[in-house]
DNA sequence: AAACGTAATTATGAATTCATAATTCAAACT
DNA sequence: AGTTTGAATTATGAATTCATAATTACGTTT
């Protein structure tokens, strides 16, 4: 790293907007229950303030709501948000498939390959967990290839709004195989750089993500989806 | 409306953001400048938490950067962030463009065929004030008859982050005659609810006034974008 | 005169305090 | 018994206070 780096010291309301979003996404706070300002006021060691301005943060990206005079509960992701949310993250990654084949260069498509080997694996020996990581890294690395920064910034946002959901996708058997042939398929736009073709793939992908999701939630009948 | 509507009384904070965002969308607090934290929590005549609290809220929503102990300043438009933010408006003007052709009823389509001769009219007596307000309704008509609430805000939001920029774009006449071509186009596959279609001419639409505003910045050898 | 160092002032981040709205709980009443 | 009313408690929104970091002003030194 440079020598002359500047000194970043996050303000507390900085960690803790990081630090809630977390205990959030990772559902150590559930959607519907309280935020109890109290409590993580002792537990981080800080005062109402700037545990409250974090708060504010987390409303304005959709964590919590905050309701007058009733403090602030984690939000639920309902049918409707996640109907809203899965088509404007399925072009936000037909733009990355777009940009990335421009921008990425033999070492970044290297990289990605390896992964794609990887989920591959992952998806013989039937590895749930390896698949999501390998999976993961592989949209992560086409979205960071797009170079674009708010491209970047609003599918974080939206991705980890929706995560939990999307851990319910994958669960059948022939979902898990259709995606893996819609990944083989990315993967070939890829090393022709056929951004285009790329990017269509992945929105298409996200589109039948989103089917299969729908699918396993009418399945179990419920309206409101767990973060 | 309803009889027994629930009361709602906006929190300082939240009133405090949107008095804020206008004043800095606005242009009466310029880009680069400090926010005067005390002349505004007089003028308003509200204490500095609530005040403090809007600006983390608009810090994240990328109106203002906040520098630890040194407060809060107006956040510059930098070529980059333009050069990022135009695409993702592009895909989600596409995305619009396909949803609104499955969802607007034809009302909707006529309103917007009311806004496009308005449109025509002020470009045939080249009145750009009324030119720039019929424009403006027809994108908001078709983002608002998407019916896709995240796509509306994500793109208000990225909206507003470059709204200076943008009336700077259509200066040429050219641009103008050529923007005007596309409009046309966008109607034709609008009336015929071509969603594919309307959504790659929007986008395309998109792509031609950043393009359009880059040769302008260009011509002018400015770097950085008064907001 | 320029540069440096130090004190005074100011601005900022965060804790605390205060007023008020909401909730809880118990007693009175139907 | 169930419901309603009202005091007590608690939680929340916002103002104020406090400690510290940054800036400015000023004097000293070379």
């Amino acid at each position: 790293m440079s020598l002359t780096e500047r000194i970043r010291r996050p303000s507390l309301h900085e960690e803790l907007v990081e630090r809630l979003r977390n205990l959030i996404v990772e559902d150590a706070l559930k959607p519907g229950e309280k935020v109890p300002e109290k409590e993580l006021c002792a537990s981080f060691g800080v005062s109402r303030t700037p545990l409250r301005e974090a708060l504010k943060v987390l409303a304005s990206e959709g964590f919590v709501v905050l309701n007058a005079n009733r403090g602030a509960t984690v939000a639920k992701v309902t049918r409707e948000e996640l109907d809203s949310t899965f088509p404007v993250i399925a072009v936000l990654e037909q733009l990355a498939g777009e940009l990335a084949c421009h921008h990425l260069d033999a070492a970044g498509i290297a990289r990605i390959e390896e992964r794609h080997a990887a989920m591959l694996a992952a998806f013989a020996s039937r590895d749930r967990t390896a698949y999501f990581q390998a999976n993961q890294d592989i949209h992560q690395a086409l979205i960071q290839g797009a170079q674009n920064d708010v491209l970047e910034s609003q599918h974080k946002l939206l991705g980890s709004r929706i995560r939990r959901a999307r851990f319910l996708a994958n669960l059948s058997e022939e979902r898990w195989a259709q995606a893996i042939e819609e990944h083989e398929a990315m993967m070939e736009r890829l090393r022709v750089r056929d951004g285009e073709g790329l990017g269509q793939l992945m929105k298409r992908h996200m589109t039948n993500k989103h089917a299969a999701l729908l699918r396993a939630l009418d399945a179990e009948g419920g309206s409101e989806v767990a973060r």
